[in-house]
DNA sequence: GCATTAGTTCAATATCCATTGAACAAGATA
DNA sequence: TATCTTGTTCAATGGATATTGAACTAATGC
């Protein structure tokens, strides 16, 4: 964990509903509830959503709020839910808006790296 | 229902959370939390929160998120939670929320009228 | 060592969003 | 009718937030 996150505690849910509040943001936790059983994704399979710097930003928001969690893997980034920390936290808010983001609709760009991902040995 | 509101099928996820997603707004949510068995509150009872303009946009925006109900009585607007509607939408979510929203500290200011609201024979 | 891949940093811009005050409208009350 | 209460509208502002491109760093593979 290089990279700064919040400890479980002192996620807030004003700013997780911030963070979850804007359509790329929330369409990378849609990617990400597809794939997280499968490891997660890295950031470059987010690319279809918007530029490479701007990811960056996103990314950033969602981990400071805690939403997710960022782990270095080489030269990428290796990006995951952090379910356990938000069902305490927030008991049965992450599964409510899953359940609805997962059916919102993904580009086909990015479409592609989901179903590349989740297929078996890719993580 | 005077007032523009949208229909359930019409509330969507990424609104919702945009409009939760602002401490004003949660705020209010966590006073409605409160009363709105009693019958919802109306805007002047939020007076501790903001201005009165800045109350007027910020329960204007909850409402065409479709998170509440706001009805005109007299001179006054009488603001509840759309729970079912957001239940039957996004099950678990609302309740998640409020599980944590009605916890948020509240002015002064805006307890009392809470405190006044929640006696009985207030609506 | 050199090029490639993956992502970051920074400064600039663009856009959106919250906040304010003045003037207004509509209903209640006397 | 005059006035009070409650909330709205509008235009203006300030501040935050998203987006971009250029230059950069760090790990990997040849």
């Amino acid at each position: 964990m290089s990279l700064p996150h919040p400890e479980t505690d002192q996620i807030t849910l004003p700013n997780v509903l911030a963070a979850l509040g804007d359509d790329t943001r929330l369409a990378i936790i849609g990617c990400l509830a597809r794939c997280d059983a499968s490891g997660g994704l890295v950031c470059g399979q987010f690319s279809g959503l918007t530029s490479k710097t701007n990811l960056t930003y996103h990314v950033a928001k969602l981990r400071e709020a805690g939403v997710i969690n960022v782990r270095p893997e080489g030269t990428k980034r290796r990006v995951t839910l952090r379910r356990d920390d938000l069902d305490q936290r927030f008991p049965g808010f992450l599964d409510s808006v899953i359940a609805t983001a997962i059916d919102l609709p993904v580009v086909e760009t990015t479409m592609r790296e989901l179903e590349s991902a989740t297929k078996p040995g890719s993580a």
